[in-house]
DNA sequence: CCAGACGTTGTT
DNA sequence: GTCTGG
DNA sequence: CCAGACGTTGTT
DNA sequence: GTCTGG
């Protein structure tokens, strides 16, 4: 690890003058939660069949989670699209990698650059994948107190999937692991005041497009990247308990504020049409 | 040619 | 400060 | 992403 | 496996 350390600074650092100054300024998703039903998340995904799952309100790197894959329509009956679920342990690790202790856990891939990068290339041209979801977790850094967790939820009740990448590898005792990874770009509108980076949601019209690896290469999936935005939803502040992996349970989700301080999309949150209350959040709602 | 990295987020 | 575990 | 460890010798 | 640095 020592040697990894080693080289992310000098890589991000050059020598002038004999003092490491910072090439470039370096400007994310680290939690989500999945908590919809198997037969939801099968409709949303336009699976066939799905195991059951428990629902999940704090799901943290390392563990596994559930990605779905394929979705060419290969057979000559199917109007819905060839895609299976799975789990995958959310950190991937390359197939060329040969001890994963002394390999970085890549919980998330830059969309910008993941294509051209060792450690992404072949799952970006090769295992794209869907990741399900219904909300996700953003850390909001400020100077020099405590970060301050956020929950982003769609504002109308259904979930969504993140853009991810899928490898397999082999462990030291010979088994096949699966692992994931996010990928993230830019962050852009109401998403950018909490975060520099955030995950890439794929529109359900993108699914296939996105999973469908014969079809379509990096480069034809390069726009759902770069036009992503995450659209229609509601940011709210909510507590630190979320902070800790073993606080699990639906009150994490609990905001701390009466109204979400953001929201994305083109209109005012379903929550305050409904009450009608305007007030003070509206000058902060901005829209993408 | 061989050796060694292969990544993201964040920080200052 | 840095690494590991979840 | 955050939280929590970060070590050795020896013993049960 | 593939790329970069030396």
């Amino acid at each position: 690890m020592a040697l990894h350390r080693g080289t992310r600074v000098y890589r991000n650092h050059q020598l002038l003058d004999g003092a490491a100054v910072a090439l470039f300024p370096l400007p994310m998703c680290g939690r989500f939660a999945l908590h919809a039903s198997p037969e939801i998340v099968a409709e949303f995904l336009s699976l066939d069949e799905i195991d059951e799952f428990p629902p999940r309100y704090n799901i943290a790197p390392t563990q596994p989670i559930l990605i779905a894959i394929g979705g060419h329509q290969d057979r000559p009956d199917a109007n819905r699209a060839n895609r299976s679920a799975q789990l995958a342990r959310w950190g991937l690790i390359p197939s060329w990698v040969k001890d994963a202790s002394k390999f970085p856990l890549l919980i998330n891939a830059r969309g910008e650059t993941a294509a051209t990068k060792n450690s992404f290339r072949a799952a970006m041209k090769y295992r794209r994948c869907l990741i399900p979801a219904t909300e996700f977790y953003e850390w909001r850094r400020t100077g020099g107190g405590p970060s301050e967790p956020f929950l982003f939820r769609p504002k109308f009740g259904r979930p969504f999937a993140f853009a991810g990448l899928m490898e397999t590898t082999i462990d030291p005792d010979g088994g096949e692991i699966d692992t994931a990874a996010i990928v993230t770009t830019k962050a852009s509108g109401p998403p950018a005041d909490i975060h520099d980076r955030m995950p890439v949601a794929i529109e359900e019209g993108e699914f296939e497009r996105w999973l469908d690896c014969r079809d379509y290469n990096p480069a034809g999936v390069a726009d759902l990247i770069a036009g992503s935005a995450v659209r229609g939803f509601e940011i709210v502040r909510i507590g630190t308990a979320v902070n800790k992996v073993m606080n699990a349970d639906p009150s994490i989700q609990e905001p701390v504020d009466e109204h979400p301080i953001r929201s994305t999309g083109e209109t005012k949150t379903a929550r305050e049409a409904d009450t009608g209350s305007h007030s003070d959040d509206v000058d902060q709602l901005k829209l993408i």
